[in-house]
DNA sequence: TCGCACATGTAACGTGTTACATGATTCA
DNA sequence: TGAATCATGTAACACGTTACATGTGCGA
């Protein structure tokens, strides 16, 4: 039950656990098999991470009974568990944020459905894009700054963060207008 | 001199002393005002990074001696560690360095003109869009994949990923433009 | 003289990385 | 019988995070 600060690992975890419970293995072949894959590896993060999760009661896992050889731990979110993960979808968001956790923010939206509140999402992404409109202009007027004769690489790769963060922008003003209309 | 598997903050510190030499605090400072900020935070992880490079002899400090007293550590690249940068300049660009490590890829072309080769840059340039394509790819088919019924958050966030990628394909393909012309 | 910017470090802690270890079940 | 997949873990190691420690020089 200590209090510790969890990570994005744990974080992520917890998420998959709530859209359904399963074993560690189950949730490695999740992490192998779709995008989630940047945020975990292999079976010496994800099962000392259970352990964590299982030790601050925000998990419980009990063994699949139904299969005598060959155990199998099943996990799924206790109450504090799932108020841990809220808690984390609601954080405010800060620069810090989307300047070097932009695929954690996006790990947060993908998780949001839970929170099913249309006024919530949108207040996240109107948040995000502001954040990012932000640094946009941040990044902008660096590149403006960059010297005329300085080496033209570090300049690219600048419009390359600047291209990036437009495009998040982008996409933040249409997923916006997805949850403008009434209702949960 | 003990080869030691080298980080990327070890990189970018390596790749901004063949800029230009200077010290800890300088360096510091260019991570807290530019957009290399996401590769460092602070004092305890740069000057041990420097200490670590000094003892593999990638890098060498000198005492600036104009000054008596407040001593000011200036670093050095040495021949070593031009060519352990240039190596990992130059190496293969796989899949999970766009899958995770795009931040990483950006820094890398950002050093590039360290090579001053217009060839090696376009072939960077050309095998990292390839990966890209390869990997949007993938991210396209689990979208057409994800079920209908399953919750839209998901899905948004996957969007996401796709239009981010799609413009850092859309760079790279500016960006070769660039380096098409004959020359150095 | 008060505080801020300069300038460099150390120590505790936790976590991710990598590699290894173990064993059951299924299928060719 | 051998290989691949299922299934869970442990151990060594190094690095980043955070917080702390220390002291100089300069300007208000």
């Amino acid at each position: 039950m200590t209090k510790h600060t969890a990570t994005t690992l744990d974080y992520a975890l917890l998420g998959l656990l709530c859209q359904s419970p399963q074993s560690g293995y189950d949730l490695r072949k999740v992490f192998e098999t779709t995008a989630l894959g940047s945020f975990s590896s292999s079976p010496g993060t994800i099962y000392p991470a259970l352990g964590r999760l299982e030790q601050q009661g925000l998990v419980e896992g009990q063994v699949d009974s139904t299969r005598a050889m060959r155990p199998k731990k099943v996990f799924r979110p206790t109450k504090a568990g799932r108020k841990t993960l809220t808690e984390w979808l609601s954080r405010k968001i800060d620069r810090g944020d989307v300047e070097r956790r932009t695929d954690e923010l996006m790990l947060r939206f993908a998780f949001h459905w839970m929170l099913d509140s249309k006024t919530l999402t949108r207040h996240f992404l109107e948040s995000f894009l502001s954040e990012v409109e932000d640094y946009l202009g941040e990044l902008t007027r660096q590149r403006k700054e960059y010297p005329e004769d300085g080496p033209l690489h570090p300049r690219l790769a600048l419009v390359a963060g600047i291209e990036q963060y437009r495009a998040s922008a982008r996409w933040a003003r249409k997923a916006i207008e997805e949850f403008k209309e009434e209702g949960s």
